[in-house]
DNA sequence: ATTATACATAAACAAAACCTTATGATAAAC
DNA sequence: GTTTATCATAAGGTTTTGTTTATGTATAAT
C-alpha cells in the first residue's frame, strides 16, 4: 500500500465537504483532479472510501476510518513542523554538554542564566574527567564540551572564553599561610596533593614548575577535585586548584590561598567541540553565549580577582 | 512543507542502520537514490537530518526527531492497513440495522447468533416504526432495515426472508377462545384494536377483510405492538398480530390464538435496502445470512407453527 | 420534458520524481 | 602511501504523477 499525503489531504477535504466541486475549489483544483485523487486513494487501499446515492455523497465505513486517518496524520505533520520550526528558533531543543570537574562550579551559573534566557531547552550535562571528555567528542556523544586547553592532535576546535587563574591553597594554619609573599624557593619545598595524570590543571602546574627549574613535590594523586581540598584542608600538603573551584572554602575558610610569588597562574577555559561539527541551533547559540557572558559573569562572583 | 511517505520510509532506514549503504541494500535501491531522498527531505525541513563525521553518520537534533515521527507515521500506516484488511474480512466492522418494533424480538434472536459469528463486529439497531424506516433508509442512515412488504416508488431493494404468520388473538376468556373453529362470519362481528395507520399489519389485516367482502371493526387503534395485545387481553377487542410477537403472552396464557378460517394470513417479512446502495462487507454478509438461517432458525422458535 | 448540477471518464500534455550508472571526494585501515 | 569503504554529485532516461479541457452520465428540480 503506497498512499500520498497529497491523497490524504484530497480525501480528507472531500470528506468534510460531501462535495467534489466544492473541495476542488477549496485546494484550487480541478474537480477531475480531485476524483482522480480519490480514485487512486480508493485503489490503493481497494476498497470504496465514498459512496454516491443519487447527488449526495457518503463516507463508507473505511471511509470514516480513512477520514480519522488522514485527519491524524495531517495533525502529525502540523506537530512535526511546529517541532521542527521551535528547534530552528531555539525555543525549544536540548543541549549535551560536558565539563570538566573542576569547570562544574561555575559552568552552573552559566547554564542557569542561559536557561532563563531560553526556558523550554532541556540539557544534560555530563561532569567528568579530561580523557573522559575526550572520549565523548571523539564520539560525538555532545555538543560541546567545556575543559581546559584541549590536546592537540584530536581534530577539535576549541575558543578560550574565560580566565581560569590557579593558585596555591592550604590549610588556613599553614606556616605559609600567613606570609605576605611566599617566594618559590620556600614553595619548591613543599609537598602537592594533584590531580591524576593527564589533569589540566596538574600539567599546568607540572610546566610551571618546570619552566621556573623547580622540582614539583607531588605527595598524593587523587582523581577528584574536592578530594584534593579536602586533602589540603586537613594538612596533607598544597594544592594547585582553580580559583572557581573554592567559593565554598574561601567563605567557609577552611582554605587560605597563599600569596605565592608567580601566581596566580593564568589559564583558560575552552569551550570545545569536533572539528567540522554542525552544531545544533542551540549548541551554536550557547557557545556564542558564554564567549560572550563569561567575563561580565564572573564580575558577579563572590571570588578574589587579579 | 510536502514531504513523501517514501522519505520517511528511506529516511528511517537510514536511522535505523546509520549507513546509507545498507539502507540502500535493505530497500533494494542504489546507494545513491538513498541519498538524494534523504537529501530531498533534508531540503522539505530546510535543517540537516544527519550528519557525517569522518566515517560515521550520526543524527542531528531534528533528525531525531524526523526519526520518531517517521516511525509513529509508517506504525500508524500499518494500524489502518490492518484496520481496513479486517473490515473487509469482516473480523471487525459496524452494521447499522434498523427493524419494524413488531419484528424486534426474532431480530434480536438473529443478531444473538450474528454477532457470535462475527464477535468483533458492533451492531446499532434502531427499534421503530414504519415511516420512521422509510426515512431512514431515504436517509441513508442504516445499512439494512427489517420490515414488512415495503411499499413501491422508494427505489429500494427488498428480499422476503421469513415467513410472517398473522393471527387473530383473544382474552383466554373470550367467548370464541374455546371454539374448535371460528367462522368468518363469526369474526366479522367482532371489534378490533389494530395499529395506527400506515403499519404493514394493519394493512394486511384489512387487505384480508376486503377481499373476503366483510367490514372491518377498528375499535380503537394503537401506536404500540405491545399495547394492543394488552389491549386484548384485558378484553377491549380482538388484536390480529405476527406470531413472532406472541412469545410471552402464549406462554402466560394471557392471550389466545383462535382457530378462525382463513387464518392465519402468511405476509413476509423483508430485509430492505437502497436502490444501488453498495453495502459494506458485513452489511453484505448480515444479508445474506439471515436469508439464508432465518427458516431454519425459527424452528427452534417455541411458538406454534403452520 | 427540460434544465441545472455534480461526479466520472478520456485524452493529451507538462512536470516531477525516481532510479541507475559513472565518477568524485574523504577518511579510515593497512 | 595505498587501498578500501562510504557518501556525494552529475548526467541521463524512464516512469509516475498531476493537470487541464472536453465530454459523458445521472439525478433532482422546475
Amino acid at each position: 500500500m503506497n498512499l500520498t499525503f497529497r491523497q490524504l489531504k484530497v480525501f480528507e477535504a472531500v470528506s468534510r465537504h460531501l462535495n467534489y466541486t466544492n473541495a476542488a475549489k477549496e485546494l484550487h483544483l480541478s474537480q477531475p483532479a480531485v476524483s482522480m485523487q480519490i480514485k487512486q486513494l480508493e485503489e490503493q487501499v481497494s476498497i470504496p472510501l465514498i459512496e454516491k446515492m443519487g447527488k449526495k455523497l457518503y463516507l463508507t465505513e473505511v471511509g470514516l476510518e480513512m477520514q480519522d486517518y488522514a485527519r491524524s496524520t495531517m495533525q502529525q505533520l502540523l506537530d512535526l513542523e511546529e517541532t521542527i520550526a521551535q528547534m530552528k528558533s531555539m525555543k525549544r531543543g536540548h543541549l549535551k554538554l560536558a565539563v570538566a570537574s573542576t569547570a562544574n562550579h561555575f559552568v552552573i551559573r552559566l547554564l542557569a542564566r542561559f536557561a532563563k534566557v531560553y526556558p523550554k531547552i532541556s540539557i544534560s550535562l555530563d561532569v567528568t574527567n579530561r580523557s573522559s571528555l575526550l572520549e565523548l567528542l571523539k564520539k560525538n556523544e555532545c555538543d560541546l564540551v567545556i575543559m581546559g586547553r584541549p590536546p592537540e592532535g584530536y581534530n577539535l576546535q576549541s575558543a578560550p572564553f574565560l580566565e581560569n587563574p590557579l593558585v596555591v591553597v592550604s590549610n588556613p594554619h599553614h606556616y605559609l599561610a600567613d606570609k605576605e609573599h611566599v617566594s618559590l624557593e620556600e614553595l619548591e619545598k613543599e609537598d602537592f596533593v594533584v590531580r591524576e595524570q593527564g589533569s589540566g590543571t596538574r600539567s599546568a602546574a607540572k610546566r610551571f614548575f618546570t619552566e621556573h627549574n623547580l622540582t614539583f613535590k607531588t605527595k598524593m594523586d587523587m582523581s577528584n577535585n574536592r578530594a584534593i581540598k579536602h586533602a589540603a584542608e586537613e594538612g596533607l600538603g598544597l594544592a594547585i586548584v582553580s580559583v572557581h573551584t573554592l567559593e565554598i572554602e574561601l567563605k567557609a575558610k577552611t582554605l587560605k590561598i597563599l600569596n605565592v610569588e608567580g601566581f596566580p597562574i593564568f589559564r583558560n577555559w575552552y569551550v570545545v567541540q569536533r572539528e567540522g561539527k554542525r552544531l545544533s541551533p542551540i549548541a551554536k547559540v550557547f557557545n556564542d553565549y558564554i564567549i560572550q557572558e563569561a567575563d561580565n559573569m564572573m564580575l558577579n562572583f563572590d571570588i578574589p580577582h587579579f
